[in-house]
DNA sequence: TTGAAAGCGCTAACAT
DNA sequence: ATGTTAGCGCTTTCAA
């Protein structure tokens, strides 16, 4: 056989696996049916001018007749700025509705670039946290975009100087210094607060989750420093905290009632703990006699009886931004460390103007 | 400088780069400072036996010194049996609460494993879905647990052939045989149909998704099957489908009640489409007149006025199933391809109980 | 128990 | 416009 008469369509030189389609054909069986040499293959696969039309024609059909699809990793191992265009995502859970919707704005933004998003879920646990963000490091992804729960995120610096871009989300870290995308918790909290002391109400309940979450804190200081500027006593606010369902918010808010001096107005500072404080409400016909805020909007909100007033985030939005701030330092922005807030907006719907009682 | 001095500590021979921390450490780096071969230090970071103690001690204390991470793919290059360690999941959305309990579900399979997840959204675009699987197979992943919206999936049958295992989940694949978890659509419709009938109900209209979607399809025969059991003429059921979003179900539904007869009960049959019709109920205060079942369970649905009868899933149990038959292949089952039907259930919690009006 | 050499799929650098 | 050689970080193979 001439060297003329290899052509596309001859496979006589390749191996028999690749010709049966039983390995995953490489740029070397492409070249070789294609009758060009590797590095042509190369230029073809990743768009490199200086290639005539009749050589890629011939290549672009040897990749089709092959199955042909470049290993995005054996690429970037020769690269210099080898990118693996892949990112890793932690968030609390991805079933959680809050983190869907910022894992959702992340892959948006990521989707435009032709980026891969790595999902993990936290679950509040921290030995997790090293161990997830090991599994994205090993993996070599481009970036970090991070929510956590280790008290401490120092250890994460020697990663960061080597050049490896995180942006925080949801939560801000402590020991570095790096980008982060919140919202206004404390904020929020002190807005939902004042609300319900506008409708008359000095005996307000905090409900609040995990104090191991950054979130949950700051939530619990922005009702506290509210109730201070109001000049309520703290012994009037019963602060509840570390409610991790909504079973254990249920039987909160069902204790709460028990007292001698129950509150009137709820405070309850997460998605999930909104639920079980609603489930609780109802259970004891209190829903029309109890004020409730929530901090997170919560789906059908709007259909409850009464409609639940909420502080809400944008978590779309969150996940937007942080995944930009991530591409921005990609593309080698080398400002600063910031930390992006965006604004929660109190949305009035019912539950939240139920006025105290006259004593 | 003697060999005697390269011990542990001696940076001497390694790259600036890397002793300042701005590079990542190699493989090479950490045999250079622990003063063995770079074949010791794969031995020892692979677990493998015939290493001394001493010797595994002073390469730990390197890859320790150095914050050496291994290269999960550099390493499959050369491997056999090349395992990324990692599997790509395509669910219709991520926000979605039905497919991030999907996501949640094989999360919490692969990550007994070490694998880590890709995890992207179709938004129901046919275009988008051999671009996002070709995304995924550029990583190489080991396998794939997709949701699909082409009417044919035959062109994954090569990829298949190469030995990439792939579970179809929620839908059924067309042209293409392979494992499939999916729920029993027909007969979850056609049980929210009879429950209908069952309380009196003729004219019963049914709402859905887009009939591009197999399981949409599905519901609708489910429903229509169960009507000709029951002797309803067609033409007393009106059938609206492709309902893509909150806004259209509830225009849909406001519609119906403007024809000269009216629908007395509903069929939505996805959860979008639930809480849009839901809104135009409550709206036109039609909620306790009019009967409605769901398919797909709706948050806080119980807490509704009325509360929602729907016909659940149990999507954790869906994404679970789906990644244990995935790692079943990757462990070497060859058994035919088989399809896994997930039981749905009626939860009667009201709205699906009233009766129809005496004409 | 250890290490040297070859090679995995690909690109950089340098031919021609 | 195209090909050749070396080498990316690691494992395999084989020798010591």
């Amino acid at each position: 056989m001439t060297s003329l008469s290899r052509e596309v369509g001859d496979l006589s030189g390749l191996p028999e696996q690749v010709v049966s389609g039983k390995r995953r054909a490489r740029m070397r069986d492409v070249a070789e049916l294609a009758g060009v040499g590797i590095k042509t293959v190369s230029r073809v696969v990743n768009g490199e001018r200086d290639v005539s039309p009749a050589t890629s024609e011939k290549v672009l059909a040897a990749i089709e007749r092959l199955g042909y699809r470049p290993d995005v990793y054996a690429g970037n191992l020769r690269r210099s700025e080898g990118r693996t265009r892949t990112l890793g995502l932690l968030v609390s859970s991805v079933a959680n509705p809050f983190a869907s919707l910022v894992h959702r704005g992340v892959e948006e933004v990521a989707n435009e670039r032709g980026v891969a998003v790595f999902a993990a879920s936290l679950d509040e646990d921290p030995a997790a946290e090293p161990r997830k963000i090991d599994a994205f490091l090993r993996r070599r992804v481009d970036g970090l975009i991070l929510t956590t729960i280790r008290p401490d995120q120092s250890y994460l610096a020697p990663e960061r100087d080597r050049g490896t871009p995180m942006v925080f989300v949801d939560r801000i870290p402590h020991g570095i210094d790096a980008d982060a995308v919140v919202c206004d918790n404390a904020e929020g909290a002190a807005a939902a607060t004042r609300h319900l002391v506008q409708h008359g109400h000095r005996r307000i309940a905090f409900l609040g989750d995990l104090e191991t979450i950054e979130t949950a804190r700051a939530r619990r200081e922005g009702f506290l420093a509210e109730l201070a500027r109001a000049g309520i006593a703290a012994q009037d606010a019963p602060v509840i905290t570390d409610l991790q369902s909504e079973e254990a918010a249920e039987d909160a808010v069902r204790r709460l009632f028990t007292r001698a001096h129950p509150p009137t107005a709820i405070f309850s500072a997460q998605n999930i703990v909104t639920n079980g404080t609603i489930r609780a409400l109802r259970a004891t016909g209190m829903s029309h006699q109890v004020a409730l805020v929530g901090f997170d909007d919560i789906s059908l909100g709007d259909l409850l009886d009464p409609p639940v007033t909420v502080v809400a985030q944008d978590p779309l939005r969150i996940g937007r931004l942080a995944a930009e701030r991530l591409f921005a330092r990609l593309d080698g922005d080398v400002a600063p460390a910031s930390t992006t807030v965006v604004r929660t907006r109190l949305v009035v719907r019912g539950s939240g103007e139920i006025h105290a009682p006259v004593d």
